[in-house]
This record gives structure tokens, C-alpha cells and sequence, in this order.
DNA sequence: TCATATTCCGAAAGCGCTTTCGGATCAAGC
DNA sequence: GCTTGATCCGAAAGCGCTTTCGGAATATGA
């Protein structure tokens, strides 16, 4: 019950496979009238092309690869399905397969892209979670690889990106607790490596001072992005002698921990202290109290990551495919003015 | 910046590329001592076989695919992340890749298997929320391609498998309610196209029958697999003139969407009702208050997966490869002896 | 009417591997 | 010393498509 050859489906119609060929491929040196038969007698037998034979004499895969970064050992994306919901919704359009690759290390990572690329498995690669100095975007560009990066790099003028404004939203964050009321507020941060912790942190920053504060080195905080990391950060925080009165966290996940040892410590979240997380995950709105947090579309985000990727792909100057994004604020339960 | 040729390496060598091919791929008919120098050169000049040419040769395209049923617009398998890592970690031994396509629609899936299979894509399939009779199933069947389901069928003494014993475990969450002393006892159940849902209900129901109780019909109610289908049938329970003390969800999402009516309706889960969910989605565990559940250990369940697969792949009887795994209880915060 | 364009298709050469087959070389056996 | 057998490698034929090139057939212009 398999598909049958070219060569069958050209000596069915008296033709030369190789005018079958251009004929379904819409080369224009075929007359119209029997492109069209071609195509009516392929529907008809349920030909379709054998991929691979296709790969090897074009050259492209009609494949791109999607690299999780799983580092942490368990997966660190709980939005994953949203985002590749998107991004195969977009090179579906063109008929082409998203191949799904899991790193565990950062090698393994620059493994994985090595083996994809010089194995002519994909045609191009997206990459997630970017670190300010990348090295797989460095590879990538010493490969030749189209390649566009979900977040930016130090080094992103001259690559494509998709990317939420992480500045711009923290210091969102950052404003509305101000608007609250509150003026002792603290940062759950991630690791500087991550160019995403550095852009929040900066925002943070950018929020205080411009409403003349400056933000405090002890209320700067820097976490392990899981729970166990909001949460040990948390108590740090509550050991001070000055505790601070609403805390932003870098994700809904870590913003969960917070709370946890919020609770742990007697506190109500909401109340005794505001926290605002970040990712608009689903948990933080069945969560209790519901999270308020900061949001970013990301069915919509994959669909447009697919589309610039076949862009780059199809050789358009990466630089002309750059888009940020603006996150939302979105308001629940754990932001209230301060008390007293 | 491209890996070299075959052809390129084997002049380098001063041997036939056939040679060096075999040399490879490890065939005994090549001397130790050239296949390790083979091997040496390999490494050194960084060759790595173009897989399209490969996959042509051979006839087999090194990569399977998991086909996510996406059906209700938005992704319905929070737990994704982690079954797929599962997955490509089974088939990364083998250095295979995992494709993965989102169906929308049931037509759509279909479609999805016939291009997979007529174009070579993919070695073999995995298909996930299997219903009673799948269409699915039937059309791998016929079409000849190795597969494994992720949920038996109705038909499934003749294929490859992995399940859970959904009616094992709602038995037994059944009898963990009855022992804290609740008698009326619902069932928020799911659409019986679903092989699960109908698994889930029947153990539900022996577990009423070994303890001499009857399930009733206005006690079992069928909602959506979202929260708001848990959401209106926990309305309809409560609207009940003998509201049930206990019910048992056929999943986390439904269960807080069953919390979620509690809540409005100014009762207390736990205390007023007890709740159990089952998937023992991350979510579970964070919202308030913490659901009780039944879990499986997804990570698992996709490395065994991709391993029935990879045998399947290599012509072992499928119905060698039948795997049923029990769920475990999870006690937290919404399982407790009924009021008075 | 003849030369020149234009339209349309067939022939054939790849794409870069794998795998079968046969033959050369060398050791073993009598 | 000659045959038999094992060992090792080269030659060559694919795998099933795509794409270039050239030429036959037809249309166009003078």
C-alpha cells in the first residue's frame, strides 16, 4: 500500500519522467494542458514523491529543527507546546516538517547543531532561551545555517530574532507596584548569562530610577529559574531586616516558589507582600492566589519565529527579520498596595 | 563550512569509497586495521554522511514521528514537554531524530500519516489519545507502517502499546474514597470515544460494585477535557438534590475546573467535597488547594515508547511490545473524610 | 517561401551514499 | 607445487528524484 515511483506514473501517462517531474513542480516549459493531466493522473494513482530521493537531488531537507534546551534535566519549558504549536502552523503552509531535537547540555547543544547541520537534516534551525554571548549562535554563523534565535544575543544586529521587550516589561512591572503604592520592591533575577535575566534586571533598574529610586544591591536577588529557586530566594529576602513590601520574580515559576515560602513563612501573598511574576503560564492563573503576572502571546510568537525562519531560509537578509514584542500586564490577586 | 564528501574522504584515503562506506558501517568483509584508519580519517576531517543520500540508499529515513492530536484549537497535552523527552532520548542512541506534527482535525491527522508514510518521512509513528476504534490505527495498519499507540484501542491485541491502567487506577482511587468513609461518590467523566474515558469510568464503577454500591446514573457526568468542562459539570453535581461528598475527575484540568464551581459556590474542596484528579500535571501539585491525584511518570512512559518503537522498527512482533503501567495515588490537600 | 523564434518534451547526467558481486591476494592443506 | 578456502577490497549498479541541455515541432516574421 505504498506510494508508487515517478517512473511508474510516467509510463502510465507515455511521458518521460523527467517532463512528469517539471510538470508537478510547475516548470513552465510544460504546456498547460499537460501539467494538467499530469497532476489529475497523480491525484488519481496517489503519487507522492519519494522524500528522500527529493532531499538528495534538491539538496534541502523541507526541515527545520527546533533545539529545546532541557538543561536542567527536566524540561524547562512548559510552554513548549504552545510555541511549536505555532511554529508548525507556519512551515505547514509550505508543506515542511519541524524535526524536534532535546539537549541536555550546553555541548550536547553544539553537538546536536553540528550533527543536524552537516548531516543536511534541516534547512535551517531555531533556538531557544539565548544566552548574552551564545556560542550556538556562534556556530551557527560559521556553519552558514539560517538559523533565528526566540531572544535576543549580545550579538543579535546581525542575526534574526524574535524577542519580547524584557526591559520594557519589567519596568511595567516595576511602574504598577509604584502606582500601589510600594517603594521597597525587590527582583527575583536569573543568571546573567541568560541575556533574558539581564534585560529584566535592566528594566527593573530603568523602573526604580525613574521614579527616583535607586534600587538596592540586597534587594536584588539571583535565582535558580525552578521553584526551589523563587523559593530559597524568598526566604533570603524575608531574613532582611528591612523586608521589602512587593517583589518582582523573572518567572511564573520562581514567582510560585516565592509564594510558597510566603506561605511557609505565615505571610499572604497579596497581601503581606505584592509579587509579580512573568510568562503567563497556565498555572499561574489556577494557582491560588492567582498570579499576577506578565504575559506574552506564544502560539503567536512560534507562528511568526516559523515564517521568519522560512524567510531566511528562502535567503532574505536576516537583519530585515527582527521583531520585539510587548508583554502585558496581567492583574490578579498577588498585587495590592502595600500595607499600613 | 560543510562536511566533506564520501567521496572526498575515500580519495584522501586512496581506497573506493565502497570501501569506505563499508569500513563505516562496520561490515566484517573490511579489514580491522583499514576500518580503524577509516574511522581516524573520518574523525579527523570532520565527515559526516549526507543523511538525504543515506536515507535514499537505504531506503529508511532514520527519524520517527509523533503526531500530537491538537484538536480543540488550542494544545491539549500540557505534559508534552516531558513525554517527548522521553522519546528522543529512547531514539538518540540510535542517533534517529523525532518529527513532530500537530493535527488540528481527526481528517487532518489522517492526512498527516498518509504524507508521512507515502513520502518516506518517517521510520515508524506514535500516536497519542487513542479513541475505541481509531481510525488512525486502522490506516497505519493498512498502510504498513510501524507504529505504537500511546493508550490501547479497542483493537489493540494485534499492535504495539503503552497504557496506564486508567481502570485499575480509578478503582482505586474509588476505594481510597470509599475507606475515608464517602458513599456518594461522582464521576466526572469524559466523551466514551475516548479509550481512556471509558477505561476511567469502568473503574470507577467496580470500585463502587466491590463495595456493594450502585453507581448511579445522575452521580457520572461526561465533560469536555478542559476546565471549563470540569467547571459546568461540577455546577450540574452541585445542583444535585443528594450532592455527592466525594467525585473523582477524569483529569487535573477537569478536576480545577470542578475546584474552580466549589469555590464559586462558597464551598471549600477538601472539606465541603473531596476531589481527585488524574495526569499529575505540575499544576496540580501548585494550586490551592493542592490536588490530590493519580499520576504517571511521563518521562518514562515516552523513553519506553520510543524503545517499543525502535524494536517494532527493527521487525519484532508488535504485540510483544504491550506495556501496561499502574498509576499511583498522590495524596495532598483535596482528599478527606466526608463532613459530619 | 525561407529563416528565425518560440514552445514543448526526451535524454541523460547527476545528487552522495549503500550494497552486491566478483576477483585478486595470500595462507593453509595435501 | 597445486588446489582449495578464506580474507579483503574495487567496480559498478542502483536508490528515485531534479535539472540542464539540446532538438523536434510548431508558430512568427520578412
Amino acid at each position: 500500500m505504498q506510494s508508487i515511483s515517478l517512473k511508474a506514473l510516467s509510463a502510465h501517462l507515455g511521458l518521460s519522467d523527467g517532463t512528469v517531474s517539471r510538470a508537478l513542480n510547475d516548470y513552465p516549459d510544460i504546456a498547460l494542458r499537460t501539467r494538467n493531466r499530469v497532476k489529475e493522473a497523480a491525484r488519481e494513482l496517489g503519487y507522492s514523491p519519494n522524500s528522500n530521493a527529493r532531499r538528495l537531488a534538491t539538496g534541502d531537507a523541507e526541515c527545520i529543527g527546533y533545539i529545546v534546551s532541557g538543561q536542567s534535566g527536566h524540561l524547562s519549558e512548559p510552554f513548549l507546546a504552545e510555541l511549536l504549536d505555532g511554529i508548525t502552523d507556519a512551515i505547514a503552509a509550505r508543506h515542511w516538517d519541524l524535526m524536534l531535537s532535546i539537549a541536555r547540555t550546553a555541548e550536547d547543544e553544539l553537538d546536536i547543531i553540528n550533527r543536524l547541520v552537516k548531516t543536511r537534516r534541516v534547512n535551517g534551525l531555531v533556538i531557544s532561551r539565548t544566552l548574552a554571548t551564545d556560542p550556538r549562535v556562534r556556530l551557527l554563523k560559521q556553519l552558514g545555517m539560517p538559523f533565528v534565535t526566540h531572544g535576543r544575543t549580545s550579538e543579535s544586529t546581525d542575526h534574526a530574532w524574535f524577542d519580547v521587550d524584557n526591559s520594557r516589561a519589567f519596568e511595567e512591572a516595576v511602574r504598577h507596584l509604584l502606582n500601589l503604592g510600594h517603594r521597597r520592591i525587590a527582583l527575583i533575577g536569573g543568571s546573567p548569562s541568560y541575556n533574558f535575566a539581564l534585560a529584566r534586571r535592566a528594566g527593573f533598574e530603568k523602573g526604580m530610577q525613574m521614579a527616583g529610586l535607586q534600587p538596592q544591591a540586597h534587594l536584588v536577588e539571583e535565582a535558580a529559574l525552578s521553584r526551589e529557586g523563587g523559593e530559597t530566594a524568598m526566604s533570603r529576602l524575608l531574613a532582611l531586616r528591612d523586608v521589602p513590601t512587593a517583589v518582582v520574580c523573572i518567572s511564573d515559576v520562581v514567582a510560585l516558589g516565592a509564594i510558597a515560602a510566603l506561605k511557609a513563612a505565615g505571610l499572604e501573598p497579596g497581601r503581606d507582600m505584592s509579587v509579580i511574576g512573568y510568562d503567563g503560564l497556565p498555572v499561574s492563573e489556577y494557582c491560588s492566589p492567582a498570579l499576577t503576572t506578565m504575559t506574552q502571546p506564544l502560539t503567536d510568537a512560534g507562528r511568526r519565529i516559523g515564517e521568519m525562519l522560512l524567510a531566511v531560509v528562502d535567503g532574505e537578509d536576516p537583519t530585515h527579520h527582527q521583531e520585539l514584542v510587548q508583554a502585558k500586564l496581567v492583574r490578579r490577586e498577588t498585587d495590592r498596595p502595600p500595607l499600613q
